[in-house]
DNA sequence: CATGAATGAGGATTCATTCAT
DNA sequence: GATGAATGAATCCTCATTCAT
């Protein structure tokens, strides 16, 4: 018996990876950056990942992964809609603010060609609960009716510009962001 | 911003820049691509853009400015506020639709590490003219009293959503997003 | 030569290696590819063969020493001289002919400067009983005084030529090459 | 206008990989070897050759066409057959004696996955000369009736085994080893 | 100024070999 | 002994940039 394929190791690769992607951009840093930051040798990256290519999917939905479970656990079951939206939303804002570079990498990752449909695919798979959560409300005609996804869509998109607010304005700013970004969002979508 | 002998083959050069990024990734296309593109020799490029990250700056720039043309020409001068940033939202959304190429440069030079903050102060200036009309709107109380350039964020975070639901939904959809994602921007900043 | 525990994996390495040799190239195939095909761990292999030169030399010794083993067994050791002669080469070329990939490795290994001094003269060895014969066919003025070990490595060329065109002309050809390239041998070396 | 493409550092190139594959094996030296002893830029060597695979097969070709320069140039037209086969025989064992690092290459190509069936063709193709000969020379009853290919190969074949013998030999060996296996061939392939 | 050959540092892998289990 | 993960030197090739023509 060899020694078991570490899942410690993979993880450090990714997280090294991370801090890297977010250091020097995606497809600046060399994989041997990586290695050396998750302090394993250049050529033992390779045996976690078959190629670069597969680490940066594998990255993706590692994020993806970890966001749906930021967003949707503890999801209150039982409050109204208005409550599990601005939970959703409250939590991607901080998350997004406290792991600046988990979501610089998003961010790149996001609009790279190096993702594949599969990984985007495997990365929407966890947010059906959202999309679950919009049907209902429509139907309860809390919302407008648009195109789940086009929901689900906007709220990202808005949630993703807020959080770059929130992260530069700091704590003692003026204006509170996050509630801003969110109630832009509730009343853009609120059925009239 | 020199001027180089031949104004024709630097834009040459930035529109075989657009096109070769937007088919390989802003990272990925060597310098050679895009000269062979442009049908100048590789070395050609360097006496236009002294490095490949000043090029890249350029780019940048100039779809910016490009952008600012499109969103604030025959602007409306006389018509009402949700009039005016209609205007501004479906010029943007349609140049996003009507030039994909362009569109995905963006996205990717958005997120990048490469173009500078004076690229982006640069870029962002033309759109004073909209933060005017949204600091307008505040003080009539058309709108919430949100910094201007939240403001500003959120209605191109959105607008960048939609393009992609315009442009995947093609004409004959049953939804019309352009107008959808109008709704939940203006609604959304509403005074209540 | 020492004594591995199993002389199945020792040998299942070797005829890997000459499958895998034969298919790829000596210098092109990963002893990881070898040790695949036998079925045995990466590691396993170094077990056996310290290094890959290791490797390569030990197969050229049991290649030759395979060969020797075919074109001198069954050896008509009442016949005359022709016979004799024909029976080594008529073996030769119907091992090459029917054993393609050791064949193709043992082309490889000849011209390699990996195979030690010390592996050619081991390999040379078992062939002196042919040089023998040539010996005595000499001082019975037989054929040509020539240096016996010339007249063997004529033998040899000549044969592995005979050999491809054997192999590609197939059953049903009109020439009979091993019959066509043993006259052209015998009577060349034919004294006169 | 850039500098031209140099046909001599082409050469040197070609020159070089000779030197370096003869010392070191086709295989085992690294093409920054290679450009080092041509005194050229790593990169530049793949500005002259794609890949490495594309030097090899261009210089198996550089190498066949110079043999049968030497060998099929200063060719006595009005000698008898003879007299022919005995020239081409000469030069060619004298090529290999004079240019050992040529012969090895060649003999590593020769059997190597690496060259490919258009540049055997290739390769083959200034040798029509030879078959011309031993065509004309079955007609005319004096060698016997074997498909010219198969003549060509034999030469082939007992040429590169003397070659071997008369550089080992030295000049003053009390054998003439190139006399010898030109006897040995052609007294081999006389008609009876 | 235009050209494209020349440069060489850098990068993603590969692979023989070692070593923990 | 067997296993296959770990190692890191070595390799082929790329590419931004320079420079001779």
């Amino acid at each position: 018996m060899p020694r078991p394929r570490s899942q410690d190791k993979r993880n450090a690769i990714l997280q090294a990876a991370i801090a890297e992607f977010a250091a020097r951009g995606v497809w600046t840093t060399p994989t041997s950056a990586i290695s050396k930051a998750a302090s394993v040798a250049e050529g033992t990256l390779f045996t976690y990942f078959a190629t670069k290519d597969v680490l940066v999917n594998e990255l993706y939905r590692a994020l993806k992964l970890e966001l749906a479970e930021v967003m949707l656990s503890t999801y209150p079951a039982n409050g109204d809609a208005r409550a599990r939206f601005k939970h959703i939303w409250t939590r991607y804002v901080h998350w997004g603010v406290a792991n600046p570079d988990q979501f610089k990498v998003m961010a790149q990752l996001r609009v790279s060609d190096q993702v594949s449909e599969e990984s985007r695919a495997f990365g929407r798979a966890p947010f059906i609960e959202l999309e679950r959560l919009a049907s209902d409300c429509i139907k309860r005609k809390i919302i407008r009716n648009y195109p789940v996804e086009f929901i689900g869509a906007m709220l990202g998109g808005l949630a993703e510009t807020t959080m770059g607010f929130v992260a530069q304005a700091g704590k003692k700013s003026r204006t509170d962001y996050c509630a801003a970004g969110f109630e832009t969002f509730w009343q853009g979508i609120a059925a009239s």
